[in-house]
DNA sequence: GTGGTCTAGACCACG
DNA sequence: GTGGTCTAGACCACT
């Protein structure tokens, strides 16, 4: 099973990419808390980074909380990253305000986000 | 006159943040095809970056046919690059995608839409 | 192995000196299509230029999709740049447009040809 | 009249180019020892560059004993570069070794010579 | 003054 | 080890 991708040519460092993608499989729910996330050589293999990358995201994903290690067995997730939602909502608000200089309407904006959230009236 | 600040902290490099603002601008209408923009050292010394990194920029957007080099004057703007808008508008639909992954509401982001557009009814 | 010269009394750029040998030796066959170019370092070293120097040759060579960055690893070749042949032949036709309007007689030039590419009765 | 013209994208630098320029046609014999050439100030007009990179030209003819100064009055074809010519054909017959190494056949540049010199029997 | 190139050396991300 | 970015400072070509 592969989790997700990664973007080779994105600024974004490939350990900081795999920080976002289990966090947010943390947040939406997909892997809880007590679950183990794959291993480092597995994950590794699945998104054809180097292992030492991995390795780096779950260290970073420790430190902030979000993995526990156990030794010899691998990492479980253990909580969520709080300040995490922020931040994206930080980011759509920036990327917002950007479009909105370089002259874009309101409407082409509404367009794209109806697009992605489709016509759920429960949004 | 500064023209814009530089995110110091940012993954994204330097020269691409100044090679976006000026992108901007024309796009935005502020600087127009013929206007100069500043001389290299000048922008360097008001972002209180290096000389070079601002060669750098400029030189990328001479190659994306943004920006004209007038040996021994300056750089005008050329014309604007097409793909820029484009790129933007798939930056917010994967932000978008994203922030829905991780439960975000079409009612949260359409708040946050209102702030940054306001009621343009135009829009 | 050193790969070529440069040639520092040249007003051609450094950096440009370096992509033209690198499309050269593409072209030719000498390098193929994923083979690895010399490391940015390694070709710095062995030119007797600065790492910065060839790595812009590089990320030129890389914008005309002559090679392709494999990062923590190197370059690999791409493909060929297209236009460089016919390049190459626009040179030839000016030089030889200049050597005629001084004065040069076909022969003459007729005698180098014949003295670069030998009599080869397949050429 | 317009005498010639100045590749202002070359990286052959323009003072060198007018330098050239003027020796071919000293060599062509166009203008022949003891003419006038065009003042620095017209020149400059003429070409669309500034008329301190024309004085530079001049000056290094001068210092090459290809025009002689005449206070008051401008610049007289003195006499001709004798490396001139050498210089060219060297050119020439690098180019040609190069377009050999990339593969060029002889025919093909056969072809282009054809192509310059005509069917000048003479030749 | 302008841009264009180059050097020496540094730090970061990645394998 | 690899590439990617940046700095500080230099020299050249040109207006």
């Amino acid at each position: 099973m592969v989790w997700f991708y990664i973007d080779q040519t994105s600024h974004v460092p490939v350990y900081k990419q795999i920080c976002d993608r289990i966090k947010e499989m943390v947040i939406s729910g997909k892997i809880k808390p007590g679950d183990f996330v794959p291993s480092v050589r597995k994950l590794a293999k699945d998104l054809g980074v180097n292992v030492n990358t991995v390795a780096r995201a779950y260290r970073e994903l420790v430190n902030e909380d979000v993995l526990q290690p156990i030794k010899g067995e691998g990492y479980t997730v253990k909580g969520i990253d709080e300040g995490f939602v922020k931040e994206k909502l930080e980011d759509l608000r920036k990327i917002l305000t950007n479009l909105k200089t370089i002259g874009l309407k309101k409407d082409d904006a509404l367009k794209i986000l109806e697009e992605v959230f489709g016509d759920d009236s429960e949004g």
